[in-house]
DNA sequence: CGGAATCCTTTCCGATACTG
DNA sequence: CAGTATCGGAAAGGATTCCG
């Protein structure tokens, strides 16, 4: 009787968190933009629509893996449009729907927030690390 | 010589990658707050201090090992102070520093768009699987 | 009470090779 | 050009046990 447990336990638990995140808006929309490459890819897109090859070297350190996991996920969720025209060689187009740009002040806030206290974390750091280091 | 060529390659790419990450604030602090329980724990906080028991409960979901992961990441970045008073049993209380207080904007705008749209990125879903079902 | 340490599974993600 | 498919190592993270 006592077999399984450990895994009916894990399995009631996954249950009651997934219970939880459906009931609760911002947990899910967090757990979608809580993610490095989209808040990049979304302020890249911010000027007007790119191509594939275009957005690529504007988000340095992607691979092109992350790249199209996160724009498919993203058309997904209705933030962008891809635009596909059959040249020869194909042309892909992503663009911010009204939706997609909506959200842009939101990342524009974290972006500044960000330029305006990074010396302060800098310094909190050292001073934490340092008396790590005693 | 053609031997580790691999991962000699991607120690380069690690570097290039952190150095550019280095130079700029705000992806160094993308980096801190793009974590799901991180913005959980700050908006937790937002009404004064709590205690370590009192935090956990707050955040459905979270283990105890990423709740005090977490907690000592946001104390190193000074958005937090850890006050331990040593009675028996201990008593630990987190509150927000005055940084702390700084992002506490940012966090409520993310989660009032959110709640705002919502719908329309679950419609968004909706559609994008029901084209894929076909 | 508030953790730290360990184990172990799951997930992430980069590298590589191939395609319309 | 803009992907897809697959694999293997690295990392995240949950469960469990032990400690001041």
């Amino acid at each position: 009787m006592a077999t399984m447990t450990a895994a009916q336990r894990r399995e009631r638990a996954r249950h009651a968190y997934n219970a939880y995140v459906a009931e609760c808006p911002s947990r899910q929309v967090l757990d979608a933009i809580s993610d490095k490459w989209v808040t990049l890819v979304l302020t890249a897109l911010a000027d007007g629509p790119l191509r594939y090859g275009e957005l690529a070297p504007r988000i340095a350190g992607v691979s092109q893996k992350m790249l199209t996991q996160t724009l498919r996920r993203l058309e997904r969720d209705g933030l962008l449009t891809r635009t596909i025209t059959p040249t020869v060689p194909v042309r892909v187009d992503y663009e911010l729907t009204a939706l997609g740009e909506t959200i842009l002040p939101v990342v524009v806030a974290i972006k500044q927030w960000s330029e305006a206290h990074i010396t302060e974390i800098h310094a909190a750091r050292d001073t934490y690390d340092e008396r790590a280091g005693d």
